[in-house]
DNA sequence: TAGTTTTTCTGAACACTGTTCATAAATTTG
DNA sequence: CAAATTTATGAACAGTGTTCAGAAAAACTA
């Protein structure tokens, strides 16, 4: 049962948004009433957790298929592409992997502040940040990426990648008419890898 | 009175987040009723669009206040600074200029589907826009940036840093425990500005 | 000043939200 | 079959943004 709630709302996030699904309209279309609901997830933030998290579980299937890539460079490059076109097939699950409060509630709730959560407590999202992060390490390891901290290149790449989806998500993007916009993210996606590679000339 | 209004609902937003501050309790705070707020805002949009404004131009101050630099890197290092720094200042305002759809929604409601508005409808964003923009066009001419459009390597840039600056307001970094994050920020900051820099030697 | 028009404001009412809880139905157990 | 336990209900609550007939205040006119 928890798993069909579950199911249904992901499906009505998805069509909808999720500000615009209600409680009510869940419940609805799982023909039963919202009390219901409240014996399977304690209230709406947990719902939202729990998609999150299944979110992050796509995520880190399609980007664990790219760690298998033996070349550092692309891998890296496959693995950013991986990551911007999940966010263009499920924008609203993006939004809440890394936008919204409402997930992050959760953790707080049961694990005090969260900046005294460690990554131990929000392992989906962990996962994926992995491939990343042993992905960045294999590349400086092979000497193709500049060396310098792990965490600030990993932190970097990420960031850079996330910014320009978030921009684009968050329709903050009017500054760039005139622009193929997914193609802008690829490109400047490519430009900004290929900018931590060792010169050797 | 709009302007009253919109002094009170600035400070309310700023101290317990826009998300929770009603419409009702701006008007109970300036004594006067929900209907009146309706004589100045047309809804709550608006005035979280005239808010998102007033952000903006207070971004654009501390921008165009570096726009004298003369060195070229120290200049657009400055800027990511003061962006970050807004963020850290006005997490709230933030959020609405960057993250949130409210203020778009008014956007989208004066001048149709907002792929279609182009940036002369969004004064106030493009202005701290355009500082960096005029910033990167200027590190290009003098050879200290690489050649390559500007349009990408601006994009990337301002993505870099409102990617980490995201992260960090969304609460997104238990990945990196037992960093100080605000100092991180900086580091991979100075990091990313620099690999723009064209190699000579 | 008195009367009329115009502007400003009110607060009850509406439709919605997430959430709670006594009650009822269904199921499992003895 | 009866008792105990699990599962489900839907009315009720306090909250949200928004609307609108009517009241108060201000401005203008005679």
């Amino acid at each position: 049962m928890r798993e069909r709630i579950l199911d249904v709302a992901m499906k009505m996030f998805s069509e909808f948004g999720f500000e615009k699904t209600s409680w009510r309209a869940i419940a609805k279309e799982l023909d039963c009433s919202p009390g219901t609901l409240y014996l399977y997830f304690e209230n709406k933030d947990e719902l939202l957790f729990a998609v999150h998290d299944e979110g992050f579980k796509l995520l880190h299937e399609r980007m664990q298929a790219r760690m298998g890539i033996k070349d550092p460079m692309l891998r890296i490059k496959e693995m950013a592409r991986a990551y911007i076109q999940f966010a263009w097939d499920y924008p609203e699950y993006y939004d809440l992997m890394f936008n919204k409060q409402a997930p992050m509630n959760v953790l707080e709730e049961r694990h005090g502040p969260l900046d005294e959560v460690d990554e131990t407590k929000w392992t989906s999202a962990m996962s994926s940040f992995g491939c990343l992060y042993e992905s960045v390490r294999y590349a400086i390891e092979k000497g193709v990426f500049i060396k310098d901290e792990i965490e600030k290149i990993t932190f970097s790449l990420w960031s850079s990648v996330h910014g320009m989806v978030s921009l684009c998500l968050c329709k903050r993007m009017m500054m760039f008419p005139n622009h193929n916009i997914e193609e802008l993210v690829l490109k400047s996606t490519d430009l900004v890898t290929d900018l931590f590679k060792v010169k050797k000339d």
